[in-house]
DNA sequence: GCAAAGTTTAACCAGATGGTCCATATTTGC
DNA sequence: GCAAATATGGACCATCTGGTTAAACTTTGC
C-alpha cells in the first residue's frame, strides 16, 4: 500500500523478501514455537494474510527463513582464493573464515541450533541444502589431498571430519556463549577472548593433520 | 490417590521428583515454548496445580530440570581417578568420559541448546550452578600443570580453553547431528561412526597440548 | 485429639494462537 | 479492453494456553 496516494503497489518479490526478513528476526529472537506469527506480520509491511499465501504455514515459513540462511554462507565460501597457498596456508584461511563467519553471524548459529531442536524435521523435506553444502567438503578435500602428497598432512583424516571438528569449535563458542559465559564467568564477545580462541582454533585443525 | 483405597497418599517427595522426570521429558521433546504445561501434568501421577505449587511458574520447572541435569555429569566426573595416569593418558581418559557422556546422554545436550536458544536467561538466575561446575576446570588445570612441569605439554594453553574445545567436539556431533547428518548425509549415530570420532576427537585434544 | 501447616484435587478463565473466509485490487495475455 | 491469473487486505474463529480460585484432605507438633 503505497501511503501518499493510497493506491496499493503489486511487487511480489519485494513482499516475499520483506515477510523473510521479519520471520528471520522473529524466529532468532524467539526460537520456532516461541515465534508468532502475528508478531512476524506485525514487522511486515503487509498482513498475516500474506505470509500464508507465501509459504503456507509457520513451519513452512522457517524452512524457508533456513535456506535462505544457509545459501547465505556458502555463497562466501567459493569466493575465498586458497590456490596460491601452501596446504597449511590454505587450512588456516579456510579455518579463519569459519571462524568469523560464525562469530559475526549469530544468526546463523541460532537459526541451526533451533531446527536442530526441532530434529532437523523441515531440512528434511529441502532437497536444495543437501547439494548446497557439499562444495565445502570438497575445498577441504583438495587442501588435504595437497597436503598429503607433499608430505605436509598425514593421511590420518577424512575431510567430513575435519570439517566437523572445525565446525565444532567455531560453533560452540557463539552457539553456548550464555551457559558457557554464565558457568565459567567468561565474556566470549571479548575482542581478545575472540582473537586468542581464533589463534587456538586454526592451531588445533593444523596440528590435528599435520606430520609428526 | 491411591487408587485400591480411595485414599490421599501424601509424598512431596515422590511427587516433586515425579513433575522434574515429566517436565524433563516434555522439555527435550518440544522444547520451551513448545512444552505445554498441560502435556506434562498428563504424564505425571497428579495435577497441573501442583507444578505451579512446587515451581510457581513454567520457567520456574524449566530451571530446576535444567539444574538437575547439570548436577547429574558434574557427579560422575569426580569418580574417574586420574591420580595415577600420565598427563597424556589422564587427559585422554577425561576426553573419552566427557565424549561419551554426551553421546550417551542427548538429553543433556538438548536441554542447554534450549537455554542458549533462550539467552541463557535462566541459569542467569540460577547460583548452584556456576559453583558446581568449576571443579571440571580444576581436574583440566591439574592435568595441564603436571604436564607442563613434566615437559609433555606445551604452556599455551588455559585450562578453561582446553575444556571449551573438548566440550565443543563433544557437543556439536550430538546437538547438530540432524542438520548435519541430513546435509552430508552421514549417520552420526552409528557405533563404528561413533567411534572412529573419539579416537579423533582425543587425538585433537592431545596434539593441541603435547609439546613438538 | 485438635489446630496449624503442608499437600492435593478439579473446575474455571481471560487472552492469545495458528489459520481461514471472502471481498477486492492489480497485472498479464490476448 | 477484457477475462483470467496473480496479489492483497482485514475481519473472523475454534481451539489452546499458562495460570488461578476455592475448597478439601493429610500430616505434624503439642
Amino acid at each position: 500500500m503505497d501511503l501518499a496516494t493510497g493506491k496499493r503497489t503489486l511487487d511480489p518479490e519485494r513482499t516475499r523478501e520483506g515477510i523473510l526478513a521479519a520471520a528471520h528476526e522473529e524466529f532468532v529472537a524467539h526460537g520456532l514455537s516461541g515465534a508468532r506469527v502475528d508478531a512476524i506480520a506485525d514487522r511486515t509491511a503487509t498482513t498475516k494474510r500474506m505470509l500464508y499465501y507465501y509459504f503456507t504455514s509457520k513451519e513452512g515459513l522457517f524452512l524457508a527463513v533456513l535456506e535462505r540462511a544457509y545459501s547465505r554462507i556458502r555463497s562466501l565460501e567459493p569466493t575465498l582464493d586458497l590456490s596460491g597457498l601452501s596446504p597449511a596456508a590454505a587450512l588456516r584461511k579456510l579455518t579463519d573464515f569459519t571462524f568469523d563467519y560464525h562469530a559475526d553471524n549469530p544468526d546463523f548459529v541460532r537459526l541451526v541450533q533451533i531446527e536442530n531442536i526441532h530434529f532437523g524435521r523441515h531440512l528434511r523435506m529441502s532437497d536444495a541444502v543437501g547439494r548446497l553444502n557439499v562444495t565445502v567438503i570438497e575445498l577441504l578435500g583438495d587442501i588435504i589431498a595437497r597436503g598429503c602428497r607433499e608430505g605436509a598432512f598425514r593421511h590420518a583424516v577424512a575431510a567430513v571430519d575435519v570439517h566437523m571438528l572445525m565446525s565444532a569449535m567455531c560453533f560452540y563458542r557463539v552457539g553456548n556463549r550464555h551457559t558457557f559465559g554464565q558457568i565459567f564467568a567468561v565474556d566470549l564477545d571479548r575482542p581478545e577472548l575472540r582473537a586468542a580462541h581464533k589463534q587456538l582454533v586454526g592451531d588445533a585443525v593444523l596440528r590435528l593433520l599435520t606430520a609428526d
